[in-house]
DNA sequence: CGCAACGTTGAGGCGTATCAAGCAATGTGG
DNA sequence: CCACATTGCTTGATACGCCTCAACGTTGCG
């Protein structure tokens, strides 16, 4: 966790604080979630959530990537989301998990009793409609993937993954120069299978192949660099 | 469109008005919504709604049946969901569409200027919670297609896709007996295709092969008997 | 009737899954 | 410090499911 953050706990050096679900909160709505809220963290590897579990609490990533999963008997497993810092965690008004929450690095949730959470949207209009706002983001980074899923190639969805990350976690004050971006996958090969419908394998192949024709460059396991962003984003298919 | 609603246009005898958006509210709140709806209807196939249009209106559903769907550039097409009586239409605080809205069937909209209903919501919480329910529940919906899509065979997909049909469609009164079951498909073979990312002939060998292995019946280009929906549900994945 | 829209069926090819082996980096216990 | 296991990734050979292309059947309608 990070300096001034962890040493003080409050909102006002919270590095999610103007993205998350207490983004457009005033002072005084502020301090009553900063009043209610705890941190919890939990390790590489390990559930967040478990779909059927009674949720008892919401709340934010701070730090960290979970995903979002759901299986077949079988063991078939599909990633339905990535779940970034700032992305919200739990669903008020019910009473259990829809899906498994795993968290794939370390991961820091700021997060609150489900019950207080709930009395306190019925009250604060910011905080609900922010909520609203979010899930409709969801639902459409949701639906995005579904044209992925149901529609592209095995090509199409690493470039389409790769062009992802890259615009999640650059900095938008870079510009949209011709310079060559370097992004730090957040997955493994098998995460990223899991997350676009395809196998390890064959994320493996596709690497290589886009390797091969300098479209990208691979530094170790996770560094990946892009040359040239519009080309990646031509063969994403858009 | 039907008979005792058709006359007065009243919300006491609409058939959504328990599902849709309006069915948290109290006399007073459906009294205002009451006095700014309009009725709008499309034909077989016209477009709703386009992407990236400037949306001047939100709606429910009341009659008939349209799909949301997005495209890529070459014509490869992906449904993303059906909207059903109650399912609602637009995005408050959204200035644009996101994904194209297409009637399937005659459509009939009960549909509220956007400013209008923007400023109701924020004084309604009502509508407001009841919005972001709608929206959750669209949510986990995506998320089960994207399981669907990513990690189900054509068989699979096939069979979830007719247990979903008889789901949304039965009576719920009707028990679990072990009776056949009889539904009335919504979708030509190419919008199932699109809705399952499929091909059209996949789609028509896959009910060829369930018809032969009497796990369905065929009446006619619409109609299926489902004999056994447990065996069918197997089938499906769960 | 003739045509159009929708659906079915068949032959063949392609793309991705499956199965299997091997490599590199890292860790572990004797 | 070496032998060995483990984990994550890559690469190859092969199989198979679904797509593509093409022809034909069925239904409804001007």
């Amino acid at each position: 966790m990070q300096l001034a953050f962890a040493k003080t706990k409050s909102c006002d050096v919270c590095p999610i604080r103007h993205r998350a679900v207490c983004a457009s909160c005033n002072p005084d709505e502020l301090a009553v979630l900063d009043s209610i809220k705890t941190y919890r963290t939990f390790e590489a590897g390990q559930p967040i959530l478990f779909a059927e579990d009674r949720m008892s609490f919401v709340g934010s990533v701070v730090f960290g990537t979970a995903t979002l999963e759901q299986m077949l008997e079988d063991g078939r497993k599909q990633t339905l989301g990535l779940l970034l810092p700032s992305d919200f965690i739990g669903r008020p008004g019910r009473e259990r998990a829809p899906y498994n929450v795993m968290a794939i690095t370390d991961v820091t949730l700021c997060c609150f009793e489900k019950r207080k959470f709930e009395e306190l949207i019925a009250s604060t209009p910011h905080i609900s409609q922010r909520l609203l706002e979010m899930s409709l983001d969801e639902l459409d980074a949701a639906r995005d993937w579904m044209l992925l899923l149901g529609r592209k190639t095995a090509r199409e969805k690493i470039a389409t993954f790769l062009v992802m990350i890259e615009k999640r976690t650059s900095d938008p004050r870079d510009g949209q120069g011709i310079v060559a971006r370097r992004i730090e996958l957040p997955l493994t090969r098998e995460a990223m299978a899991d997350y676009l419908g395809l196998t390890i394998e064959t994320v493996s192949r596709q690497f290589t192949a886009l390797k091969k024709e300098g479209v990208i460059a691979l530094e170790g396991k996770r560094g990946v660099v892009i040359p040239d962003l519009p080309r990646l984003t031509e063969i994403a298919g858009f």
